[in-house]
DNA sequence: TCGCTAACTGAAACTCTTTTTCGTTTATGA
DNA sequence: TCATAAACGAAAAAGAGTTTCAGTTAGCGA
């Protein structure tokens, strides 16, 4: 989803296009996973205040999703379903889009839930950690 | 595993099994997936430096789990691996041991990645707010 | 059983993150 | 261009968790 097209489903919802708030989005561009104090490097002339209510906004348009892997929180654009390989040594997070879950062994039959989402991380040490 | 066995294994590493963390410990045993609110309403003859640094402290024996599932952390005793139904209605959280993961499935083969444990939650509606 | 002491407790002070308030500024449509 | 609802940001407040430190105690050894 590219900045043009935010913009215009931004107006056409009644937000306006502030220069804040591109700016955070292409902040949230530069790399997934990151943590407040990352995005606040990287957009330094917004005011901090703004972050935190451009990133719910954007939560609420569905164009970004905050994470809490356990310390503190981050954020990501969510642009496809996915899930994440976090090395407990160096931190680093990857991602992967097949979804190793088997549907079948979802004990949600006889249980009356019906599922409408997921999230799976799988915790270990990536090979540079080895 | 009992208060018995929790009392012995502190002591065998040099802790002391105080009235506070044996309340403390109850009040993880009557439910699962409380809030800090919730554990203090269990035990409010503990003060609350006190309950933070027991379950820091079982956190480090591997008898407690800290969950970050969006509202706050909870905490549970971990007895076994389980994962979690999340009903986004009501917020009621329930658990099924039996793990849906396909590992043939995970891309670690390749990556280099070595995977040791994962958390899985499943959202959706539970049978009640149907 | 008693006394010693390292371990522990909890009130208060503090730190850090996030939210609220409110006066000023601005994006956007008419 | 103008009017105005929306948005911004500095400051203050709120909230959650941590640190400090003086007093207390569990548990071991004599
Ligand atoms: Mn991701
Ligand atoms: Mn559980
Ligand atoms: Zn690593
Ligand atoms: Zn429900």
């Amino acid at each position: 989803m590219d900045l043009g097209s935010v913009v215009g489903r931004m107006r056409g919802r009644g937000y306006k296009a502030t220069p804040q708030r591109v700016a955070v989005l292409e902040a949230l561009g530069a790399d997934q996973h990151q943590s407040m104090e990352e995005l606040r490097g990287r957009c330094p002339e917004v005011g901090l205040v703004t972050i935190y209510r451009t990133l719910d906004l954007l939560g609420r348009l569905g164009l970004v999703r905050r994470l809490d892997l356990g310390d503190g929180p981050r954020y990501e654009l969510a642009e496809s379903h996915h899930h994440h390989l976090i090395c407990e040594s160096c931190g680093d997070i990857s991602e992967f889009e097949e979804c190793p879950l088997d549907v079948e062994r979802l004990p949600l039959q006889n249980s009356g839930f019906e599922a409408s989402s997921h999230s799976l991380e799988v915790y270990g040490r990536c090979a540079v950690c080895q």
